[in-house]
DNA sequence: TGTACATCAGTGAACGCGCGTTCACTGATGTAC
DNA sequence: TGTACATCAGTGAACGCGCGTTCACTGATGTAC
């Protein structure tokens, strides 16, 4: 598979990886496109063969990560399937999961500062997982006694904010906030808590 | 006030003013020392009269910053008082009030980059702001039977990821998240769904 | 199987830039007498 | 009120650095015959 020499033999997936790997040690700030070029072993100038620039190599390296997130929220969701609680319990967990297990892409994503609209194909990728936590939303809605049923598109909102900010407070080396909860506990009881809060749990669950 | 000439005045408030502004505009990637000494009409050398070096400025603004949000914090709990519940929305509230009105400090303490435990000052006045919502939590566990309450620092801590998320997701040029509600709606709505979830509001409130 | 040639991925040197930081200095201010 | 002097805030030139990007090039690969 690796060809050493002259020819890399697959360089754009290997300065992907090599930027992937280097926003996660170093934050989205500490990202230069000169140090991942070296990391795959190959001149800075090299990246220019097969991306535009610096800005180009994040993108991708995000919409990658937008992929495989959108990717494994519609596998927890199917999962839960066909109890749209489960479902969306499982969705809620592998937004978690997905921060947990793919920092470098969660960074590149959220924290570097790309929007996701610099091209179509980010764009829809990024609907695309989003839809999955709507999608969720909406059929747990049906179990909600229509006076009382807020928009679905509240409640998915709802559970991606407190997905999010877990994540961000508590799932890194975070501004001294060590608490005494691991982060899947946090979001699993924040989201319990809230899911009584709807009528869709008994209060002593 | 300002007196003009060689001599600034009050250079050091003026350049923690200049990076706060900087900040805000440019994000915490787009800060530099130079462009802030230059804002603050004068040469990047004159910093170091003030300051030990750039990370030392922008850690001023991150502590004047918790200073002000911890302000805030407890004046929204005692204006919420003698009422537990009152206090405790109060202080959601001002979370967000705090990172919509003061965008530069928000950033310089949330996204910088910089750690709390810099320096003591530091992480005494990120403990105050801390404090606040630990304690408004605190008093509304005492109105949630023993058998089913989480523990205070859960709560409080459920609460503070929701607010943070609602921020970085909602009241920012986020990720293409154009949400139909506003970030106030957003956060007041879940907290409600959250708080009759623990059975401090009435099922149909 | 062998040769000629087109393709193109990667090289390496060079660029201009703005950065953070240092240093010896100088000009303004304030105080002692 | 006036002069001498200490203090120190800000200057401006210089530094080394690594950055992103460009360019003409060259070496490896693959294809045609």
């Amino acid at each position: 598979m690796t060809k050493r020499g002259y020819h890399h033999g697959n360089l754009r997936q290997a300065l992907v990886d090599s930027a992937l790997s280097l926003i996660e040690q170093r934050g989205p700030t500490g990202f230069t496109l000169s140090e991942a070029a070296k990391r795959a072993g190959v001149t800075p100038a090299a990246v220019y063969r097969h991306f535009e620039g610096r800005e180009d190599l994040i993108a991708e390296a995000a919409r990658q990560g937008y992929e495989i997130f959108a990717d494994l929220m519609q596998y927890a969701y199917d999962k839960g399937q066909p109890s749209a609680l489960a479902a969306f319990e499982a969705t809620g967990r592998a937004y978690l999961a997905f921060a947990r297990k793919y920092p470098g892409h969660y960074i590149a994503m959220f924290e570097s500062g790309i929007s996701v609209n610099r091209t179509p194909e980010l764009a829809a990728v990024s609907a695309r997982a989003r839809g999955v936590l709507e999608r969720a939303a909406t059929d747990l809605s049906r179990h909600i006694a229509p006076d009382r049923r807020p928009p679905a598109s509240m409640v998915s909102a709802h559970i991606w904010a407190m997905s999010h900010g877990v994540v961000e407070l508590f799932a890194r080396n975070s501004p001294g906030t060590a608490s005494p909860f691991s982060p899947e506990d946090l979001l699993e009881s924040g989201i319990g808590i809230y899911l009584r809060g709807l009528g869709l749990i008994a209060p002593d669950g």
